[in-house]
RNA sequence: GGGGGCGUAGAUCAAUUGGUUAGAUCGUUUCCCUGUCACGGAAAAGGUUGCCGGUUCGAGUCCGGUCGCUCCCGCCA
């Protein structure tokens, strides 16, 4: 007999059937014992005789035949949707015992030290709420998905295994055995990559990419995340505006019903008014709510637009606040072209924001590439570092560069706000700690010398 | 790199501000129970209070160190 889902059983009253799954919990009425069991879709009552359920134990995993008979009506369960019915055990077959579990899987888990459920993610994950999650993410991005395709995007897949870049955030290196003493680095972001996917004419590009950082993580940040990274030709930033609110706008339309958008089109505000009003530049612009209670279903989504496009660093010199690829505005490219006015001079960058949290950002990119090595120049760069470091870009720039721009957005940040979580972990299957280990696997961990040997590598002494 | 918080049973916590044998709930084990669904009832097991040292007649509690966990600042184009 093939083995059916849970959820399925409702389909088969007063007929034979196999389900599998563990067991969720026993309840022992002397002579008659109810099982619940769990699988992938939900839980279905068992019933059985006493003699058949003493050998078991919660989260043993177990497979049983038998009839799916109509509960009487008082002992109907609203709770579950196979809760009409109950499976009487003619066979049960144990297919695997377990030792008790480490920690409770009932409930939301909250009150569980984070060490003890990261230890044991694979545990963490059979409760309901991270099933939850974990769907609900899966869902989202293949929503984003069809979304991008009906409109044209194709998704290409850029390398892991990249350049180091000077700026930015630090890279996580990986050492090359076959150019010893060289190192790869992976990807910040498919930024340059999805750039010269323009050169190159697909036009419109996007990407479910993995993005690593070697920073220290916060409840929102983790050393790799997920981003929806697109880019376009012959845009401007209305096109990508409008874009992106269509995709958020349909996509909370579609899966989350229950939420609401608090105005549409997202409203914009500049840098300078964020900063003055709101004294941070992801403003939580969501109205006081009457009784004082925050309301979970309530999106305030807004553009933060006009940032400087230069700050000063800690010595004299400047640095870029978000992306060096960017375009000036265009009523700045003249004084940025004479390296005049730097300070004011405002980028084409845009942010957006929903409830607070920075969930996005893009900008039209500088296509021009003596604008480009001005921007190197403001910055402090030397000729021959802008040469090693951008060199490819710049030889890319000389063959035919369509105006291009697009955004990034995290989506591990909106998949936690859209199901309310405070952390980006719990929209993870299996996230890092606060200080970029992953405990269940132990990582990271030494290397053996052979490795080591292999690569050249020489470790310095503590 | 800097700062804060925490470490007591398998899990989550308590222990009246230093005082008898370290408790509770959940979980676990055994027994009872034919309609439960967080079943119910009875009983039991389970602790080097992270570790080392100090103060004290006496330390889970105070002090120093150490290890571990956690959050924040810096950092994160």
């Amino acid at each position: 007999m093939k083995r059916i889902l849970n959820k399925e059983t409702n389909k088969y009253l007063d007929k034979k059937v196999k389900t599998a799954g563990w067991v969720d919990s026993i309840r022992s009425h002397g002579k008659i014992t109810f099982i619940d069991l769990r699988d992938v879709s939900g839980i279905l009552q068992l019933v059985c005789k006493a003699d058949i359920a003493k050998e078991i134990r919660p989260e043993w995993v177990i497979e049983v035949e038998g009839k799916i008979s109509k509960r009487p009506n008082k002992m109907i369960n609203p709770k579950l949707k196979t809760g009409e019915i109950e499976l009487f055990i003619d066979e049960l077959k144990v297919l695997s015992e377990a030792e008790t579990i480490p920690f409770s899987i009932e409930g939301d888990g909250y009150d569980i030290s984070e060490e003890k459920r990261m230890t044991h993610r694979y545990i963490d994950l059979r409760r309901q709420r991270l099933k939850r999650n974990i769907t609900d993410r899966q869902k989202a991005i293949s929503f984003i998905r069809s979304f991008l395709e009906e409109d044209g995007f194709v998704e290409i897949e850029t390398p892991m295994l990249t350049k180091s870049t000077p700026e930015g955030a630090r890279d996580f290196v990986v050492p090359s055995r076959l150019q010893a003493g060289k190192f790869y680095a992976l990807p910040q972001s498919p930024q340059q990559y999805k750039q010269l996917l323009q050169i190159a004419g697909f036009e419109k590009y996007f990407q479910i990419a993995r993005c690593l950082r070697d920073e220290d993580p916060r409840g929102d940040r983790q050393p790799e995340h997920t981003q929806l990274d697109l880019e376009m030709s012959f845009i401007d930033q209305e096109d990508v505006i409008e874009l992106i609110e269509k995709l958020f706008i349909s996509l909370v339309k579609k899966l989350y019903p229950e939420k609401k958008i608090q105005e549409t089109p997202f409203p914009r505000i500049t840098y300078s008014q964020a900063m003055k009003k709101y004294k941070t530049d992801r403003p939580d612009l969501r109205n006081p709510p009457a009784g004082g209670k925050k309301d979970p279903n309530l999106l305030a989504f807004c553009w933060v637009i006009d940032f400087p496009f230069f700050k000063k660093t800690d010595g004299d010199g400047w640095t870029f606040t978000h992306n060096p690829f960017s375009a000036p505005k265009p009523e700045f490219m003249d004084d940025l072209l004479k390296k005049k006015n730097v300070k004011s001079i405002l980028t084409s960058q845009y942010d957006i924001v929903l409830n607070g949290s920075e969930v996005g950002g893009g900008s039209i990119r500088n296509h021009q590439s003596e604008a480009l090595e001005v921007v190197f120049e403001i910055i402090g760069y030397k000729k021959q570092e802008v040469k090693e470091n951008f060199g490819h870009m710049l030889e890319a720039f000389k063959y035919g560069v369509p105006p291009h721009g697009g955004i990034a957005s995290g989506l591990d940040r909106l998949l936690a706000i859209l199901l309310g979580e405070e952390t980006i972990r719990e929209v993870i299957a299996f996230p890092k700690t606060g200080d970029s280990r992953d405990l269940m696997m132990n990582a990271p961990s030494e290397i053996s010398k052979t490795q080591l040997k292999e690569l050249k590598i020489k470790l310095w002494e503590k």
